[in-house]
DNA sequence: GCGAATAGGTGCATATTGCATCTATATTCA
DNA sequence: TGAATATAGATGCAATATGCACCTATTCGC
């Protein structure tokens, strides 16, 4: 794990199924290519995504089905690789919402009520 | 990254911050030890942690600073390792909570208005 | 033509992860 | 007593992911 640094949430940016979701979210209906994806995400405020990361976090989720993509060669510019979401990255968008909901109501139940009840929970339970 | 398994939100289980959170919120207030953590994140119905994973994950966060542990050898049973949240992991479970806010605000901004309203938004920026 | 911007990508050292396996101490009960 | 089991923590290793720097093209402005 890194070091936090000061004025952002966490020790770098959203990595992984993070920021799969959060590519996903964004190509949801409006297909776009990865430098323009990279470009929103360092305007979001809370800058400093790594473009390398981004363009292999795109290709990784063609090779499992989660976007589809091809190549634009006529509007002005490079070629650009346009991606958009499968039906496959729609499921998975729903599962990481529910992944999410899921893990804040844990974090919660376990501020609130501490482990005392589960504790109790899991001791009567292993004595049956 | 996995494929994805019937029943379960995604790929396999919490992992990185994701995990650490989710440790630190049970030791909120809660000293516990890792064989419990493990048993109570197994018991919570998402099932298959590593128990590695969360041994490792605790060594780590002591090792950066937000957790604390000291050995207890009186209880039955063989020698428990006792972790505590630190200040510094209070710190980090606040900040955790609140890149998750920001990560679904964005999720759902780029659900409901889709890119359209940001990328005019850059290009505006990008003329200036 | 030439420098800068755009667009995509790779190489490599390091960090994380999953899985199996190992050690050691208690407890159970035949 | 003592062998099998449960508890508790930890490590080895292969596979994968990540951060950072760097590289290759193409196009735009002048």
């Amino acid at each position: 794990m890194k070091d936090q640094e000061p004025g952002k949430p966490i020790g770098g940016h959203p990595t992984g199924d993070m920021l799969n979701a959060q590519l996903l979210a964004m190509l949801k209906g409006w297909s776009a290519y990865g430098y323009e994806l990279a470009q929103q995400l360092n305007d979001a405020g809370f800058g400093n995504y790594n473009k390398g990361s981004i363009y292999r976090a795109l290709r990784n989720m063609e090779a499992t089905g989660l976007v589809s993509s091809t190549w634009d060669t006529t509007s002005s510019g490079p070629a650009k690789r346009v991606y958009s979401v499968t039906r496959a990255g729609t499921a998975f968008l729903d599962n990481w919402f529910s992944l999410l909901s899921w893990h804040s109501k844990m974090l919660n139940n376990f501020l609130n009520a501490g482990l005392s009840a589960t504790r109790e929970r899991s001791e009567k339970k292993r004595a049956e």
